[in-house]
DNA sequence: GATTAATGTG
C-alpha cells in the first residue's frame, strides 16, 4: 500500500505567467505545420484550465482511492521537490532528450505532482530541442486521473490520435484506464478491445475499475480471460476477483479462483488469503476456508478471527475454542474485541452457558464489556442459552452503550424463548425511551410474539407501519415470512393468501408458514395444494415442510394421503427426524390407525416427552383412555422422561373418561406435586374432570383456588361442569361473574351454558341467553347452539316451539347457516318427538330428514322407532324396508356417531 | 475480521 499520508499537492504549483509564453506560441514561425498548430491549440486549452484545476479542494481523498492502482513502483523517486529545486531540472533540462523529459514527468507522475507533470509537458511541447514521443503519455494520462480532469484527459486522448501515437500497449492502457476512472465504461472497454496486443497491466486496470464500480460480472469474464491469455493478474485484481465471486454468491467460480490462488502462491499473501477465508465461511464451506488458513505462512489476528467466527456460526465451539488456545500458543498475536465477539457467538450458537459465563467474566475483567458490540454480544449469547432472564438484567444494567442492535436482541432472545408478553413490552418501551427507529429486523422480531398473543390489531398496524416506512416486503423475505405466519396464526387467513401470493421469491420458511397457516385455519386441502405448488416450483421441503404435511393428512383423517406422506418421508430420508416420527404417530392416530402408531412408536429408537405425549393424547381422543393409562405408567417406569403439562393433561382427561375417583385423586396429587398447579390449561383439566365425574365440589373448589390464573376457559369448563350436574342456576350465575371479571363470553360459553339449562329446564333462561349472545356479544349461533335449542324444546315438551325455530331459520343477523337444510337440527327434532309421541311433526320431520340424508342408515332407524313407538307398525315396517334395500343397515351409521 | 431476524411435532 502507499501511503495516504504522503504530501499532496499542497504548496501551489510553480504558476506560469501565460503573457510570457503566449507570444512564444503566437510567433509566426513556431505555425508552420499542421501538427504545430494543433500543438498550440492544445497547449492553450491546457493554460486555460490549470488554474481552476489548482483550486480543487477535494484532491486529498480522492488520491488516497486512487493511488494504488494508478502508482507504478518507481525506482528512481526521489522527492520531486528536490528534483524541481535541483540544478538538473533549472538549467540543463532544455537541451535534454525526449527520455529524459519523460522520466521526470514519470517521477513528478509518480510522486502526485500531477500539476507539475503537465507543466513539464507543456515545456516540454514548447522546447525547440526535444519533441513527445508515445512514452510520454502514460503518465501523464494518469496526472489527468489524479487532478479529476476529464477534459484534459481526453484532450490529450485527441492529441494522441493527431500525432499516430495510438496502438502502442503503454499508451493504449493508460487510455483504458482513464476512461474507466472518468466512469466512461464503454469506451474504455472499446479501447480495450482495440488494442492489438494486449499488457496484464490494462487486464488489471479493467478488473479493478469493474470492481470498483460494482460490475462483478464483468470483473470475472475479464480475469478469466486474463488467465487464459496466459497474464498473470496483480494482487488488486485477485482481491477484486474473489470479491467480484462473494458479491455474485458463485461458489463454483469461486473454486476455480481458490484453485488459482492456491497454485500461484497467492495463499502467502495475507491479505488475500483472509479475503477467500471470509468467501468460503459466506458459502458455508469452513473446510475449504481452513484449507486456505493452513495454507497461510504468517498468520495475522485477521485471520484468526475469521475462522473463529465462522466455526463459532456454525456452532461448532470446541472448534471455535481451539483455535483460540491455538492462537495464544503461537504467542505474538493479541486477541481483538472481533475474537471474544467469535468466542461468545460460538457460545450462544452451541448454547454453552458455562463458557459463555467464563468469557462475561473475562471481558468485565479487561474491560472489554462496555463495548457496545461485546455487550450486546452477551446479552444475545445468555438468551440463546435460555437465559433470557439474565439477559435482561444486563441490559437494564446499562454498562454499554444501547443500539437498535441490542434492543432487537433482546426483543428477539424474549420472543424466541416464549416471554411473549416481555418482547411486546420491551418493544413499546423501545418506542418510548430510545430515539432509535424501529428497523425490519425489530418488526421481524416482534411479530412473531404479537402471533402468538393473537393480537391481530398490532399485527395489522406493523403491517401498515411496515409500508409507511417504505420497507418492502418483497425485497426481506424474513419479514414477510414473519407476517404470512403471524396472520395465519391470528385465524387471518384471507390476509396471509394475499400477502403470500405477492411475495416474488418464497421459500422454504415461507411456505412453510403459509401450509401451516392453512392447517391452523382448518384448510387443510388448501394446505396439501400448495405442498404441490412448492414441488412444483422448486422450493425443497425440508423436515418442518414434512411434518405440516403429516398434519394436513391428519386433519383430513385420510389414511391413504398419510401413507403417501409415509411413503414421501421415507424416500427423501425426513423419517429419521424426531419431529418427523412424532407427526407421523399422530397422523396415524387421527386417521384412527392405533396399530400403525403404535408399530412406529415401538420401532423409534430415538423418543422424547412429545412421542409419548402423541400416543398419551392420541388414545385420549379417540376414547381409550385405559390404553392412555398403561401408556402412561409405562412411560413412568422408563424413568428417562420428564413429564410436561401436556402429558398431565393427557393424563387427566384419561381419569376424566376413565371414572375413576382414586385416579383423580391421585393425578390431582401428581399435578401439584409436579408443579403444574399454576399451568392453567392443566387446572382447568382438572376442573372439568371433577366436573364430568360428579365431584362439583372439588371442581368448584379447585376453580376458587385458581383465582387470578384462571382464563376465558377455565370459566367455560366450570360452566359447562356445573351444567352436566344438574346445576343450571349456578352456570347462569358464573356467567355474571364471568363478565364481572373482565372475560367475554365467547361461542363454547354459550354452548355449555345452554346446555346446562337445557338440562336444568331453564327455558326461558336459555332464550335470554341465545338473544344476549346473537344480540350483544354478535356471536353467530352454530349448529350445535341450535339442536341444543331444539332439543331443550323437545325435552320441555314445547314441540310447536322447536318447530317454529328451524321454520323461522335464522335471525336476520346471521347468515351462515340455513337451518332447514341441516339434517342434524331435524334429526333432534325427530328424537323430541318421539319423546313426546308427537306423530305428525316426528313424521315431517323424518321425512325431512330422509331427503337431507338418505343415506344415514340412523335416521331410518329413529323414524322406525318413533312409528314403534305410537304402535303404528306398517309403516315402522315399510321404513326399515326401504332402508335395507337400499343396504343401509349394513354400513355403520358413521355419521350419527361423529355427531 | 464484527453483534440482531422468519417456518415445525402433542
Amino acid at each position: 500500500m502507499q501511503n495516504a499520508n504522503a504530501p499532496l499537492i499542497v504548496q501551489p504549483a510553480p504558476q506560469p505567467t501565460p503573457e510570457k509564453h503566449i507570444p512564444i506560441f503566437s510567433s509566426p514561425a513556431q505555425t508552420s505545420t499542421p501538427k504545430e498548430s494543433v500543438k498550440h491549440e492544445f497547449i492553450k486549452s491546457l493554460i486555460s484550465k490549470l488554474p481552476k484545476i489548482a483550486s480543487h479542494t477535494h484532491f486529498n481523498s480522492f488520491h488516497a482511492r486512487l493511488l494504488p492502482s494508478i502508482t507504478p513502483k518507481h525506482p528512481s523517486s526521489n522527492s520531486a521537490t528536490e528534483i524541481t529545486n535541483s540544478l538538473f531540472f533549472k538549467e540543463f533540462l532544455p537541451s535534454k532528450t525526449t527520455f529524459s523529459w519523460n522520466s521526470l514527468i514519470e517521477i513528478f507522475t509518480v510522486n502526485y505532482r500531477f500539476l507539475q507533470s503537465l507543466f513539464l509537458f507543456k515545456k516540454l511541447l514548447l522546447s525547440p530541442f526535444s519533441k513527445p514521443d508515445p512514452l510520454t503519455f502514460p503518465p501523464l494520462l494518469k496526472s489527468c486521473v489524479g487532478l479529476l480532469a476529464p477534459k484534459i484527459g481526453f484532450g490529450l486522448h485527441g492529441y494522441l490520435i493527431k500525432c499516430g501515437f495510438r496502438n502502442l500497449v503503454a499508451v493504449d492502457s493508460s487510455l483504458v484506464l482513464m476512461y474507466m476512472k472518468f466512469g466512461r465504461i464503454r469506451d474504455a472497454v472499446q479501447l480495450f478491445e482495440e488494442m492489438p496486443i494486449r499488457d496484464s497491466v490494462s487486464y488489471n486496470y479493467l478488473v479493478c475499475d469493474f470492481g470498483a464500480n460494482g460490475f462483478y460480472e464483468d470483473v470475472l469474464m475479464v480475469f478469466e480471460r486474463m488467465l487464459k491469455s496466459g497474464f498473470l493478474p496483480n494482487m488488486d485484481s485477485v482481491f477484486h476477483a474473489i470479491m467480484a465471486c462473494c458479491e455474485l454468491g458463485s461458489i463454483s467460480r469461486g473454486m476455480l479462483i481458490h484453485n488459482f490462488v492456491i497454485r500461484n502462491g497467492f495463499a502467502s499473501y495475507v491479505a488475500i488469503a483472509n479475503l477467500l477465508i471470509s468467501m468460503h465461511l459466506k458459502f458455508e464451506r469452513l473446510d475449504l476456508g481452513r484449507q486456505v488458513f493452513n495454507e497461510i505462512s504468517e498468520r495475522d489476528v485477521v485471520s484468526w478471527n475469521s475462522m473463529i467466527t465462522g466455526y463459532a456460526r456454525s456452532g461448532d465451539w470446541v472448534q471455535a475454542f481451539g483455535l483460540f488456545l491455538s492462537m495464544k500458543k503461537e504467542g505474538h498475536l493479541v486477541p481483538s474485541r472481533v475474537t471474544f465477539l467469535g468466542l461468545v457467538l460460538a457460545c450462544g450458537q452451541a448454547g454453552n452457558l458455562d463458557f459463555g459465563k467464563s468469557i462475561h467474566g473475562r471481558l468485565i475483567r479487561i474491560g472489554l464489556l462496555s463495548d457496545f458490540r461485546l455487550g450486546t454480544s452477551i446479552v444475545d449469547m445468555y438468551s440463546k442459552c435460555g437465559r433470557v432472564e439474565d439477559a435482561g438484567i444486563i441490559f437494564e444494567e446499562e454498562l454499554f452503550e444501547r443500539s437498535l442492535v441490542s434492543w432487537n436482541s433482546l426483543i428477539a432472545g424474549y420472543s424466541q424463548n416464549g416471554y411473549d408478553y416481555e418482547a411486546v413490552k420491551l418493544f413499546k418501551r423501545m418506542l418510548l425511551e430510545s430515539n432509535l427507529k424501529p428497523d425490519a429486523i425489530t418488526f421481524a422480531n416482534v411479530i412473531p410474539a404479537f402471533a402468538s398473543l393473537a393480537n391481530l390489531h398490532m399485527i395489522r398496524s406493523i403491517h401498515a407501519l411496515i409500508l409507511k416506512k417504505g420497507i418492502k416486503l418483497d425485497d426481506d423475505i424474513v419479514l414477510s415470512t414473519a407476517m404470512v405466519d403471524a396472520y395465519g396464526k391470528c385465524l387471518d387467513i384471507e390476509a396471509a393468501t394475499s400477502l403470500f401470493t405477492c411475495i416474488g421469491k418464497p421459500n422454504v420458511a415461507t411456505f412453510n408458514a403459509m401450509i401451516s397457516g392453512y392447517n391452523l385455519n382448518q384448510l387443510a386441502h388448501h394446505a396439501m395444494m400448495l405442498f404441490l405448488e412448492m414441488l412444483r416450483s422448486n422450493v425443497l421441503p425440508d423436515s418442518i415442510t414434512v411434518v405440516m404435511l403429516l398434519q394436513s393428512c391428519g386433519e383430513l383423517e385420510s389414511l391413504k394421503q398419510g401413507s403417501m406422506a409415509h411413503g414421501y418421508c421415507l424416500s427423501k430420508g425426513f423419517s429419521s427426524h424426531l419431529t418427523v416420527g412424532n407427526a407421523m404417530i399422530d397422523m396415524y392416530m387421527r386417521c384412527g390407525c392405533t396399530k400403525s402408531s403404535l408399530l412406529l412408536f415401538s420401532s423409534m429408537s430415538l423418543k422424547n416427552v412429545v412421542t409419548w405425549n402423541t400416543m398419551l393424547f392420541g388414545y385420549v381422543k379417540i376414547g381409550h383412555s385405559v390404553m392412555a393409562l398403561k401408556m402412561f405408567s409405562k412411560m413412568q417406569s422408563e424413568n428417562q422422561y420428564k413429564l410436561d403439562s401436556v402429558t398431565i393433561i393427557s393424563v387427566i382427561q384419561a381419569c376424566a373418561v376413565v371414572s375413576a375417583r382414586h385416579n383423580g385423586e391421585i393425578v390431582h396429587g401428581l399435578t401439584l406435586k409436579l408443579g403444574f398447579d399454576s399451568e392453567t390449561l392443566a387446572m382447568n383439566s382438572l376442573v372439568d374432570a371433577y366436573a364430568k365425574n360428579g365431584l362439583i365440589d372439588n371442581a368448584r373448589s379447585l376453580f376458587k383456588q385458581m383465582g387470578e390464573s384462571r382464563d376465558q376457559s377455565s370459566w367455560n369448563v366450570m360452566i359447562a361442569g356445573c351444567g352436566m350436574n344438574g346445576k343450571g342456576e349456578e352456570a347462569c350465575m358464573l356467567l355474571s361473574r364471568m363478565e364481572e371479571d373482565g372475560f367475554k363470553p365467547n361461542s363454547i360459553t354459550f354452548t355449555s351454558l345452554l346446555a346446562s339449562c337445557s338440562h336444568s329446564g331453564l327455558v326461558d333462561e336459555a332464550c335470554r341467553y341465545f338473544d344476549m349472545m346473537v344480540k350483544k356479544y354478535k356471536i353467530h349461533p352454530s349448529l350445535e347452539h341450535w339442536t341444543c335449542m331444539i332439543d331443550m324444546f323437545g325435552r320441555a315438551g314445547r314441540l310447536e316451539e322447536a318447530y317454529q325455530l328451524i321454520k323461522s331459520g335464522l335471525p336476520e343477523n346471521s347468515g351462515c347457516l340455513v337451518l332447514s337444510d341441516c339434517d342434524a337440527v331435524w334429526g333432534a327434532l325427530l328424537s323430541a318427538c318421539r319423546t313426546d309421541m308427537n306423530m305428525e311433526l316426528g313424521k315431517l320431520a323424518g321425512e325431512r330428514l330422509l331427503r337431507l340424508a338418505p343415506d344415514n342408515c340412523g335416521y331410518y332407524t329413529l323414524l322406525s322407532n318413533l312409528y314403534a313407538s305410537g304402535k303404528r307398525w306398517d309403516e315402522a315396517a315399510k321404513v326399515r324396508r326401504v332402508s335395507e334395500d337400499g343396504g343401509l343397515m349394513k354400513k355403520p351409521g358413521l355419521s350419527i356417531v361423529k355427531m
